[in-house]
DNA sequence: CTCGGTCAAGGATAC
DNA sequence: GTATCCTTGACCGAG
């Protein structure tokens, strides 16, 4: 099963997610304020459905929400934006959308939700972040958060701990939906792997990550620590094409034909494909487009 | 209307 | 320490 994330072009500007800057919060009354927060919120909720249904007309099953549906949710303490009443009818349209079609959504904080800084401010800013995507989550009735191991100061080792002491800060339901993904700089996937075994959580693969850093360890020798990860849930991985070649850092618009059938070959019965790139459900749309060609010639 | 500098949030790197 | 870049999509002020 294949997956796109955020942004779904075909559909214009209800496909896209709008956001509210504080230089232009600040210029207006409390009052203005909550209302142009909510309006912002409520639409993004709305553009999400939008979004959800037409992945159900066009038969994709998986899908990742944009982590800015709710504009500034950290940084604003006048709007209880979970307590409103809109919001919430928003939001459990989208669960039970997503519920009886069966879609398979998760959530990824942004780059700045950084669990193992070495600054408290940092880790206690994260863990807001992640309380605002759970609370999100519990409504739209989203299981999965997948993260970045973070920064590499003072060591991968140190840095690590890190990591797995600010898990330990984490509520039970947090913890319950986090997945660790490996990246393309730091921690790659033989890193992540015993931090995933250690925590009790999954290990999000994501393949082009892996053909950016690694250390000569074969795909088929991670496949079933991976899944094991997972622990009988059908696991998910990510796949993008380098921009300017294989082991381009930088995301391509596209997902290139080798690449895919190198994702096809990892995945085999098991793993769910999420793709990243550019040209979002495009790139999946001309996926399934070469693979009707190549069918019937 | 279009264009391009700017934006809450962190980190890495070079000096 | 400080400046600068990374990186993403949308905002917003200038023209």
């Amino acid at each position: 099963m294949l997956g796109f994330a955020c942004i779904c072009n075909t559909l214009k500007d209800s496909g896209r997610f709008k956001t509210v800057t504080v230089k232009t919060l600040t210029k207006l009354s409390d009052e203005d304020q909550a209302k142009k927060l909510k309006a912002t919120a409520v639409d993004n909720l709305y553009n999400s459905l939008q979004i959800l249904k037409w992945c159900k007309e066009n038969d994709i099953l998986m899908y990742r929400f944009s982590s800015d549906i709710i504009p500034l949710a950290t940084y604003v303490e006048s709007w209880h934006w979970w307590e409103d009443g809109d919001v919430q009818n928003m939001c459990s349209k989208i669960k039970s959308f997503v519920e009886e079609n069966k879609i398979r959504i998760s959530l990824h904080p942004d780059q700045f939700c950084v669990l193992n800084s070495d600054k408290p401010h940092v880790v206690q800013n994260s863990i807001k972040h992640l309380e605002y995507l759970n609370t999100l989550s519990n409504m739209i009735g989203n299981k999965l958060l997948i993260i970045h191991t973070g920064s590499t100061v003072g060591g991968k080792e140190k840095a690590i701990q890190r990591f797995i002491e600010s898990f330990s800060l984490l509520s039970k339901d947090i913890q319950s939906k986090l997945a660790l993904e490996n990246d393309d700089k730091s921690f790659g996937a033989l890193d992540v792997l015993p931090i995933c075994e250690t925590l009790g959580i999954p290990m999000i693969f994501d393949i082009h990550h892996f053909n950016c850093l690694n250390t000569g360890e074969s795909l088929s020798d991670l496949r079933q620590r991976i899944i094991n990860t997972w622990k009988g849930r059908r696991p998910k991985m990510h796949l993008s094409s380098g921009k300017t070649g294989f082991n381009d850092r930088h995301h391509g618009d596209y997902i290139n034909e080798e690449d895919y059938r190198a994702a096809l070959k990892f995945a085999g019965e098991d793993f769910d494909i999420m793709l990243e790139c550019k040209q979002k459900e495009l790139a999946l749309l001309r996926i399934r487009e070469n693979e009707a060609c190549s069918h019937t010639s």
